[in-house]
DNA sequence: AACCTGACTCCGA
DNA sequence: TTCGGAGCCAGGT
């Protein structure tokens, strides 16, 4: 993967605001590059277990976790709660999403 | 080079 | 609203 994309989505992760998520699509589309939904989840996977970075608010596009059931998704769902975003059996109100002047279908 | 896999998304039933 | 299948991009085997 080229080194601009990683920094790109690291960029667009951390600046997503505390209480708020966004899901891997459309940070890919703040990256720049639309249809790497995917990929940006491989780069999560592939996060050091330090980073820095708040990969809990990441999540898919209709509000489940995808670790939902494993340590790492505890965690997600702990720190989330923390910073105030509503979760409900697993699952987060699209309220809640990180809306960077974008919106999504009509 | 071909096939499989994935922290995804969208469309139709 | 929930479930299932197809589409997509890249990486790994």
């Amino acid at each position: 993967m080229n080194q601009e994309f990683r920094d790109a989505v690291y960029q667009i992760v951390a600046a997503i605001p505390a209480g708020t998520v966004a899901s891997y699509g459309q940070v890919a589309r703040q990256a720049g590059w639309p249809r790497h939904a995917r990929f940006v989840g491989r780069l999560m996977s592939q996060l050091p277990k330090g980073t820095v970075l708040p990969w809990h608010r990441v999540i898919r596009g209709d509000g489940g976790l995808p670790l939902a059931g494993t340590p790492s998704g505890e965690v997600q769902l702990r720190r989330l709660a923390e910073e105030g975003v509503a979760v409900v059996g697993n699952r987060v109100p699209k309220r809640c999403f990180w809306a960077p002047g974008e919106d999504r279908r009509s």
